[in-house]
DNA sequence: CAAATGATTCGCT
DNA sequence: GCGAATCATTTGG
């Protein structure tokens, strides 16, 4: 086992979605699937801060059977389809009953380029444009493609080994605030300056 | 039960 | 830059 890969712990997730969200970047999320190992470390993320927080799902404690898993322990992934298409992938943080989370926006692949090529495109990593290759992480949905999440994922435990973070020890990068991305229905909350993303990363989504 | 809608992406202009 | 695609979830009758 290498030293410099440890896996993160419950109480790590247990803070503020702003907090989680700016240490996530540089951490790495690891599926395991079918056979496939999957790496690739996060470079941009969004938090959602709950009831108070007007682009949130759980806004107002709004509790549904979709929201339900935000309202428990962190530490959890909460995965849910939007546009009828694509899958976004988030973790659950905070204190249960205190329904925040943090979405993945985009990835740097590192691990599985081959799997991660056929996910989304069908074709061999060695056949993509350098467009694609950008392509394959670059937005919520493309990365749950990339990295074969979706809903049947809702509601895992990130503490066990199917789907799980890694922290990397050395890594100390760059990183950016700015607004969060379509949420123009949260009226001032869409202001808010909760999205976080590495400096000059060329797999972010929107600079 | 029926209707409205969205933490997006892709393709066209 | 703009609009369509497409369906689970939510909300209201």
């Amino acid at each position: 086992m290498n030293k410099n890969l440890q896996k993160l712990s419950r109480s790590f997730y247990g803070r503020d979605s702003v907090t989680v969200a700016r240490e996530l970047l540089g951490k790495v999320l690891v599926h395991k699937t079918g056979g496939q190992e999957l790496r690739a470390m996060i470079v941009e993320t969004e938090a959602y801060g709950g009831i108070p927080d007007k682009a949130a799902h759980s806004y107002g404690g709004k509790k549904t059977p979709r929201t339900k898993i935000m309202f428990g322990d962190p530490g959890f992934s909460y995965v849910y389809l939007i546009y009828g298409i694509y899958n976004c992938f988030n973790i659950v943080v905070a204190k249960e009953g205190d329904p925040q989370a943090v979405l993945i926006r985009a990835l740097e692949p590192l691990e599985g380029l081959e799997n991660m090529a056929i996910n989304r495109y069908n074709k061999g990593y060695k056949e993509l444009s350098q467009k694609q290759i950008y392509g394959l992480t670059n937005g919520p949905g493309k990365l749950c493609m990339a990295m074969n999440i979706d809903r049947s994922l809702n509601g895992e435990d990130l503490s066990q080994d199917t789907l799980y973070l890694e922290a990397r020890k050395e890594e100390e990068q760059k990183i950016v605030e700015a607004k969060r991305i379509g949420i123009d229905y949260a009226q001032e909350a869409k202001d808010y300056p909760w999205r976080f993303y590495l400096k000059d990363n060329p797999f972010v989504s929107a600079k």
